[in-house]
DNA sequence: ACATTTCCTACTAATTTACTTGGTAATAAG
DNA sequence: CTTATTACCAAGTAAATTAGTAGGAAATGT
């Protein structure tokens, strides 16, 4: 199990596309600019997006990137998947020496927690997400014609 | 957010004492050599874990380490937040430049999906995941006590 | 032809991970 | 009281990962 920044960034980059590819591709370059990740750490990011078919690339001017599939089809798993190699959780091989001892049960219990932080990430999409977001947006105008207050301005 | 191997790590420490430590402290010698981690780097991750206090050490012959409370009571969000630090997801610092724009709302969108995470983790306990793993150890007896056989056993 | 953009490779600084070394302090047992 | 055992502590380090730089080549719309 995995979950970066790395992961976060892919996460973050593939939710600025879809929330501004609707009516075209998304270039690198806005991305960049709007997230403050850097352009060539954006081109490997999505190599690896690409990769996995979650963005498509258009070369070219008036290029950039559109969403592999639709943002219901994109789980947050496939996402981090796709820039962080996951896969690989303890497992022991399967086969190393710790077979029934205390070592192979905690690998095991640790394995299934892995496993179900993963269910847990395949169960998000993108599109659900947007969708809180938009819920959040519009609650946050509705409190906002009441209470006219920033609430967090800690130190 | 963040969960990384150390994170890992420390959740296979905190099951092994956990199993382990039902009667009597258990060394991090021992935990060293189960889980295969260096002892150096376990006392590294229990001097976070005991900062928090979810370990307790006992010191001379014949001590090592207790759970610092109840197995139900310390959840993996716990042990991955005493390791991993955590706490600082993007919010933006709050204040940065990005006030309404799309980087904000992306930036809050990761910052939800981050507590959902952590929701998830803060409801998990050690004592749950030792006890989906009696249940499979269960299982795994009853199949054993049918198909006599270890199942594993590659080069 | 040209500007734009993806796409590709190699390199690098900074950070984190995991480990090593070399201790000190407490304490149970002889 | 000495000794072995253990936690506890600090500094340093090799390896890996993260994030960014640099310098292109290959498409492609204008």
């Amino acid at each position: 199990m995995r979950l970066s920044t790395k992961g976060r960034y892919a996460v973050t980059a593939m939710l600025d596309l879809a929330l501004n590819g609707v009516d075209g591709p998304v270039t690198l370059a806005e991305i960049s600019e709007n997230q403050g990740i850097s352009l060539s750490y954006l081109e490997q990011l999505f190599a690896s997006l690409r990769a996995k078919e979650l963005v498509r690339g258009v070369r070219g001017p008036g290029g950039g990137y559109y969403l592999g599939r639709g943002a219901d089809d994109i789980s947050i798993a496939n996402i981090i998947c796709a820039v962080d190699e996951w896969v690989e959780f303890t497992r022991c091989g399967g086969r190393k020496n710790c077979s029934g001892g205390e070592r192979c049960l905690t690998h095991s219990l640790w394995d299934d927690l892995s496993s179900e932080i993963f269910d847990f990430l395949t169960k998000i999409s993108l599109g659900d997400l947007i969708r809180r977001g938009e819920h959040k947006k519009a609650d946050k105008a509705a409190h906002l014609s009441v209470v006219n207050d920033e609430g967090s301005r800690a130190a």
